[in-house]
DNA sequence: CTGAAAGCGCTAACAC
DNA sequence: GTGTTAGCGCTTTCAG
């Protein structure tokens, strides 16, 4: 390993000018300036980022976690978070709480302890914990996606969210003006503010409509494709099964897709299947999915933009941005016909 | 910030003692132990891995650079590698070319100078440069799924792929059981032994039916899902049209599927597809995809593994995985009728 | 069994 | 415009 030590040496000039060479942090002159330079190409020098670090106390470094890597949204997300940092200049160290709050946790404490400058989240739940945990050791974290539903109190935390009322809302009023007064929901885990919130645009959208709410009309799904499978199913073999299916996200709509397709029913024929989250999957599924799109890489671009700013100033006040979802129609949806 | 200076003082001790304590590093009587464990727990304190790795001169972080992150694929084999480093008790910093060789060179020298313990990559083709910046670094590297199809001189790198050439063969087979004759390939980027394998597999298994190699059946894809698409448009709308087609991945097998059913065709009644991945995706379509599986967790893991192996004997010899692929059998092919 | 002290590679006062 | 030096927080000889 060459170190600044060696530079300077070769260039004849104390390790201090090197550095301020190599930060511009001070004027040097020209004749110097060339020495080291050459001395550094010559040696091929590459500055120890980790001695670096622990002399600024900054790393560069964001740490971003995951709740599980299998969902391909999140997969968008970490991609824009990654794009961003690129050219923000800083590195990700990477980690997936695979659904598991405790893990979520420990993950946290390792990032922590590898000094990362901030942290990116996108939770499976215990944000309670993480806020504690966060909170005592004064490290900026930006909730991405997931974010509680309450504020709590005074501990400053940014956050970046889509608008999940309005994308249930927007599904559902698709479904009504295509006539459909059937209409299923298929939610995902219940403490997560990205089901609760898109059912509550469901609900507010039948309401709306005039419609009173049927708990019959709504079941539980998992976030998963298996989980929006199960959920088709019943739905599907119901006597007076709904004429249209509102999944909360696209993995279980396809789901959906392939319960209708096992039960010899066509979509959007026979029943139409809306879904939420616009993955590259939905436009690949057959018949290609009409969905909510959201924009998940702008996610994750915010989400760096927001903890970049917290860096630059702790005292701003916090940045709550919610991003506009909108609605993509494709094949999964028709008219309804009796 | 806690320092282990914070907690000696507490525990009246020194500070290599507290050291010690942490690292089980040498013999402390109980009641200092005891005393350290308290202060510890009292004042709450982290070790600063920064400062750590400085001097122990390792990171426990390895570096993972990935060519692309919108292909399945790649989550699958990084899901894999995250996992094993969890239970290895490394951390990750990734970093996604963005299939740019330029920014796979650029990457690896800010996970370098990060000091990374070691490197998985897969690689976007740029092997030389790769080799050359490492050999002069002297940090291990595992070459994942994509690797050069020639030994570099003397230059130590582990491997793991996967055994594209009877993975090629075994899909070709397959379709040649079920009595197709006129097969199509659509390949990948030609830089790619990932591609150039299958296709090889593709052209042993036909010269083994007996069957003259066709150019025209060879067309050239992108391993994305609008080259398959572009490919299928091209082979379904040839007046001989084959009556089936090994897509080399199953992204691009998807895009075949499209292609076919905007050209009103049937799959498998009219044209049988075959992919290449197995990726999730794979199976969610309609009709479901028959393809060969790759093993792309096991490759992640396999491939720490070997990081971890190399980083404990730097002069073992070159360890080379091949992991085998399989035929997943499901919907999207049928047997030959003329 | 324990403490003092050196130093990993770097930067930033503080001198001159 | 340049050099000297004191650490960042940790581990590890070397001495007791």
């Amino acid at each position: 390993m060459i170190t600044i030590r060696d530079v300077a040496q070769r260039a004849q000039v104390s390790t201090s000018t090197v550095s301020h060479v190599i930060n511009g942090t001070r004027p040097v002159s020209e004749t110097t300036r060339q020495r080291v330079m050459d001395a550094m190409a010559v040696l091929d020098y590459q500055p120890n980022r980790l001695a670096r670090s622990l002399r600024n106390r900054r790393t560069n470094t964001l740490g971003v976690l995951l709740p599980n890597s299998a969902n391909p949204y999140f997969a968008q997300i970490l991609a824009g978070i990654e794009d961003a940092c690129f050219e923000y200049g800083y590195n990700i160290v990477l980690g997936n709480a695979n659904d598991d709050p405790q893990r979520e946790i420990s993950y946290l404490e390792i990032l922590l302890s590898k000094q990362v400058d901030g942290i990116l989240l996108v939770s499976t739940g215990a944000y309670q914990q993480v806020l504690d945990l966060l909170a005592t050791r004064g490290v900026p974290l930006v909730m991405v996606d997931r974010s509680p539903g309450q504020v709590y109190d005074g501990w400053q935390v940014d956050t970046v969210i889509t608008d999940n009322v309005v994308g249930g809302a927007l599904a559902t009023d698709y479904l009504l003006d295509l006539g459909h007064r059937r209409i299923g929901c298929v939610t995902g885990p219940a403490w997560l503010t990205s089901s609760t919130g898109r059912v509550e645009g469901y609900q507010l959208a039948m309401r709306r409509a005039g419609l009173a709410p049927d708990p019959a009309l709504i079941v539980e799904g998992d976030f998963e494709h298996d989980g929006g499978y199960a959920a088709g199913v019943a739905f599907l073999k119901m006597p007076d099964r709904p004429s249209a299916i509102f999944a909360c996200n696209d993995l279980m709509a396809v789901g959906v897709l392939c319960a209708a397709y096992e039960l010899g029913l066509r979509v959007p024929e026979d029943v139409s299947v809306i879904g939420f989250d616009g993955i590259p999957l939905s436009s690949y599924t057959v018949p290609r999915l009409t969905t909510i799109s959201q924009p998940g890489s702008a996610l994750g671009r915010t989400a760096v933009d927001h903890l970049i700013k917290r860096l630059a100033d702790r005292n701003a006040s916090e940045r709550h941005s919610i991003l506009p979802v909108s609605l993509t129609i494709r094949d999964s949806c028709a008219a309804f016909r009796s």
